[in-house]
DNA sequence: GAGTGGTCTAGACCACAGA
DNA sequence: CTGTGGTCTAGACCACTCG
């Protein structure tokens, strides 16, 4: 047995994922095949194989069947209702505090938007007040990425009585003052909101597929429900994002 | 080959996971021995081996040497403000809403607790605006079980010029109506708090053991810092819990 | 000692991407 | 076509728990 040291599969994963964060393999770029990784560490492919699904697990990394092992490491953004913020939002012009916080890490903001009636998940269509089973919602989707890495998806949703024919059906870019200020223009003033966090769950196959996350990875759902002083619910949008690029933060009263 | 079907571990995992949500395999039993699970399912014991550690990841189960598999699954627990107010306090009772909700799913509830003074960690030294690098804090440690289920551990830090010496310090039972109460008798009523939420990260070697859950587990991990009305902090609370057994709501205006 | 899960290998075949 | 990662097997040895 030549092996002087003896590797195992977390030992592996750890040494890969310290050059990873270390910065010898940058964000984008493309590991070594695992038979090269195999003879430099002085294991069989099937554990470095293993180690990989250890760091995919974790988003350190995205391996693909025939193109190879990507690096898909980025730190994690800030989720915090200051971004709500009228004085926050003009703040950071009208491209949003998304676009603020990727260009701060020296990557490229991409938005994918598309707007479609549909019928409300059964959750969302209660929130909202509407009856079950009819397509009385816009929903408006948004991907976002960073420098091609898809970092979430957002789905909201508004009642067609409310936003059909407005602003918010536009396609194109993002809106102007975001969509909170497009729903004050339509006589829709938000005043509170609602915020619910599940930390951890497996991704739908449309997710898994949108977000380009291996199955094994967890993603963060965030559930925004937007009320205006009457308690109405006007807006719910879902935010699903791997789980390791998002931290939130609150502040609230004590009683 | 004798087999009809054929099977990927994933699809293997998913009738597992089917079995143990539908009740067949009820929360605290043992599953079969994977040699068992391998004829039954006509593949290697490597394949339900790669299975078991999905389901582990997803914390369904944790497979033990020597001892088996067990089910670990439980439903997700509330985390919100709420459970601050004095009111919902008084509500449950002085057993506080932890308890309450482990009672609502049928589960006997469990507290360790142990108090030290020690050493805080930097961040938490600059959130209490103490000097760092010196024992200058009380801090209470509980380890909360559902029927001998870990499912969080909170650590309670407070400056020890606050805190040593009193109530605080016992290690004894649950403290009557929260530490925010005692904190309040002492002279330091607490008017708001903030929350950071990271929603998935490793454990640490200590965490993973505490929490007796598998190295792949992710966790969540939730800092509450506590403040008096002069803006002065006076409890840092740092609570871990594996990722899915939690998820959290706050409400908050908007300007 | 017997049985459990944890790890590892060597080799194989497959699906997929790209030249 | 070649090379990539994805999956799978058969068998092996180890570490651990429990009777």
């Amino acid at each position: 047995m030549p092996n002087v040291d003896r590797h195992g599969f977390r030992e592996i994963a750890t040494k890969i994922r310290e050059e990873i964060i270390g910065g010898r393999y940058p964000t984008g770029s493309v590991l070594p095949p695992e038979p090269e990784l195999a003879q430099r560490y002085g294991a069989s492919r099937s554990l470095v194989n293993r180690a990989m699904q250890v760091l995919a697990a974790e988003g350190l990394v995205r391996p693909r069947q025939g193109r190879g092992t990507m690096v898909t490491w980025l730190p994690p953004m800030l989720h915090s209702p200051a971004r709500y913020d009228r004085s926050t939002r003009e703040a950071k012009g009208a491209r949003g505090a998304f676009d603020a916080e990727i260009r701060a890490r020296g990557l490229e903001p991409q938005h994918e938007i598309t707007t479609e009636h549909a019928e409300p998940p059964p959750n969302v269509a209660d929130i909202l007040g509407l009856p079950a089973g009819e397509a009385n919602c816009l929903v408006r989707h948004r991907r976002l990425l960073a420098s091609d890495i898809p970092v979430r998806i957002n789905s909201s949703w508004f009642p067609l009585s409310i936003a059909g024919g407005t602003v918010l059906e536009e396609n194109g870019p993002v809106i102007v003052g975001g969509v909170k200020s497009a729903l004050a223009d339509l006589g829709y003033p938000q005043v509170s909101a609602r915020e619910e966090i599940v930390p951890s769950r497996m991704p739908t196959d449309a997710e898994a597929n949108a977000l380009e996350i291996s199955p094994e990875r967890t993603v963060v759902e965030i559930t925004h429900v937007g009320m205006t002083a009457e308690g109405q619910a006007v807006e719910v949008t879902i935010s699903v994002a791997p789980a390791h690029y998002l931290t939130a933060q609150y502040e609230f009263p004590l009683t």
